[in-house]
DNA sequence: GCTTAGTATGCCACAACAGC
DNA sequence: GCTGTTGTGGCATACTAAGC
């Protein structure tokens, strides 16, 4: 399964199969970036009819599902079953990490320009919009996906709601005071009744404001 | 629990095109 | 003209979710 660098050092098969992506077409390329920038924006698996929609070139869902079936030979998706669409394999999402990575050192130009985009941003706008827009700016400097985190310890919180799902999920709503909303899924014990939700949001709402 | 609709894949046949 | 490659469309099948 390993074969040999001519230093002698031997490829791992992961190497290898990393080396054959090189090989990739740019039709390929593209597929495979646009699985995992769908998978990165809903966690769902990918379907070839949905892809073939959102391709900028043309292809028909049997054309993407070939391509699709070189990926998975690849052993960069999965289908999780017959009838899903198709998701990046560890392999792939790493691929595709260390793509980003490789992108290259920012040249003096590209980061006077983010940087003066950020300032002009900061002045006006909320911080989910910022980040919106740095995501876009990143992007657009490197032809690849833009990935942008804000710092979350910082967060002071301003409000707190919680949203009963269903009898044991419900959804908390945190707003912060710089105006970022962030949500998280929280599990319920069994049996609690819904006016727990109510007075714990007016519990923590008139004793958390400010906190981080 | 069963049925139905929607969506996905695999497989096959066919058409278009390029290279010989 | 023949052959190989690539792309397309159609059909059968599988799975999930929603409705009854």
């Amino acid at each position: 399964m390993a074969s040999l660098r001519a230093s002698g050092e031997r490829v791992t098969a992961t190497e290898e199969k990393a080396g054959r992506v090189v090989d990739l077409n740019d039709r390929s390329r593209e597929i495979f970036r646009h699985i995992v920038e769908s998978y990165l924006e809903t966690g769902e698996p990918v379907g070839s009819r949905n892809l073939s929609r959102h391709l900028p070139m043309t292809l028909s869902p049997a054309s993407v599902r070939n391509v699709m079936s070189d990926l998975e030979q690849l052993g960069l998706i999965y289908a999780p079953h017959t009838s899903a669409g198709r998701l990046p394999t560890h392999l792939g999402l790493r691929l595709f990490v260390d793509g980003i990575l490789e992108v290259g050192d920012v040249s003096e130009e590209e980061r006077r320009r983010i940087e003066q985009h950020v300032m002009v941003s900061s002045t006006s706008k909320k911080v989910d919009d910022m980040l919106a827009e740095a995501s876009e700016l990143i992007s657009g400097l490197s032809l690849c996906a833009g990935l942008v985190l804000a710092d979350k310890h910082a967060m002071r919180l301003k409000h707190i709601e919680f949203v009963q799902l269903e009898p044991t999920r419900a959804l908390v709503v945190l707003v912060s005071e710089e105006g970022t909303v962030e949500n998280r899924v929280i599990k319920l014990p069994e049996g609690l009744p819904p006016a727990s939700l109510v007075e714990a949001t007016n519990y923590l709402n008139s004793h958390i404001q400010g906190l981080t």
